[in-house]
DNA sequence: TTCCTTGCAAACTTTTTGCAGCCTT
DNA sequence: AAGGCTGCAAAAAGTTTGCAAGGAA
C-alpha cells in the first residue's frame, strides 16, 4: 500500500473526508518530502494543479494532518511554521535537524542520539520526557570549505 | 560590578545610549531572570514604573540587546518570542530547556550534554556545528505524580 | 549641538475565523 | 440527504517601520 492509500485510511479512520484539495496538498507533501515547506509555499505549489484552492484551506488541512499525526512541524524562526510529512511516529520522534547558516540547507539526522541524555535528565530533574526538539546550527559540508 | 553596570558598559562599548526606557527594560529582565518573558509581558511589567513607554520601544530594545548579545531567544511555539537575559555567552550556548506540557513550567538545564553528540554529527555529516537548540517536552516532577 | 531614541500610528506578516454555498459519503 | 468542507473576506495577533519631537552624550 502506498503512502497516499495509507493516508486515506488514516483520514477515514478518524471520520474525515477526502477532498480534491486535501489530496492535492498531500501529493505536494509527498513529492517534497525533504523540503520543509511553509503553508505559503505549499499554497503556491498546490495552486499549479488546483488553482481555485484558498490559503485558508491549506492552513486548515495542515492543522488536520497534524491532528491525525502524519506531519511534524519545524520552526526555524524565520517567521513561519514549516512541515514535513512523517507517517511513522517513531521516525518523527527520533529525528533531528542540521541547519546551515550559510545556505539554509536542512539536513535530516534520522538516528536518535538522545537516549542516554534523556535518561540522565529524567534522573537529575525528575522530569518525565515525552518528546524533544533538537536543532544544530552551523555550516554544511559545502559551505564550510 | 553588578549586572546593570556590566550591561551599561556593553552598551557604551557599542556606541548605544542608555535611556530610562532601556534601563527599565533591563531591570525587569534582571528581576525576572528565569521567567522567559515575551515582549508583551515585558511591556506590561515595564509600564508599572515607566507608563509612557511604547510597545515598539520594547521590541526595538530587545532587538538591540540581541545584537549586543546579552539575551537569548526562546521559541516555545506559543506565537511569540520569549527572552532571557544571559550575560555570559558560554552559558547561553550550554543551556537547554525542559518544558512541562501540563503546567507550562520551564526548567533550565545548565549543563551542556551535547558534546559527544556534536562530535559524532560533525564526523558523520561533515557538518560544522556552531550552535544548538534543545528542548524537552514532558511532565515536571509535580505534574507527573 | 548632534543624531540617536522615543511614542504614536499605520503597515506588514502569518494565521485564524465566520459564513453561505458546495460536495463527499 | 446530512454534515463536513471550501473560498472569500475580514479579523487576529505579533512585529516592524516612518516620522516628527525629544533627550543623552
Amino acid at each position: 500500500m502506498n503512502t497516499m492509500e495509507l493516508l486515506k485510511d488514516k483520514l477515514k479512520e478518524t471520520g474525515f473526508k477526502i477532498t480534491p484539495q486535501r489530496r492535492a496538498i498531500v501529493e505536494i507533501l509527498i513529492k517534497n518530502t525533504d523540503k520543509h515547506l511553509s503553508s505559503e509555499e505549499i499554497y503556491d505549489l498546490v495552486r499549479v494543479d488546483c488553482p481555485e484552492i484558498g490559503l485558508a484551506t491549506v492552513y486548515r488541512t495542515m492543522q488536520l494532518l497534524d491532528d491525525v499525526g502524519v506531519i511534524s512541524k519545524l520552526n526555524l524562526d524565520d517567521g513561519c511554521i514549516r512541515y514535513e510529512i512523517c507517517l511513522d511516529k517513531e521516525d518523527s520522534h527520533n529525528h533531528h535537524h542540521l541547519i546551515c547558516k550559510n545556505c539554509s540547507k536542512i539536513i535530516e539526522v534520522k538516528e536518535d542520539l538522545l537516549d542516554s541524555i534523556e535518561r540522565q535528565i529524567q534522573e537529575t530533574y525528575k522530569f518525565e520526557i515525552m518528546d524533544h526538539d533538537l536543532k544544530f546550527y552551523g555550516l554544511c559540508e559545502d559551505c564550510s570549505k
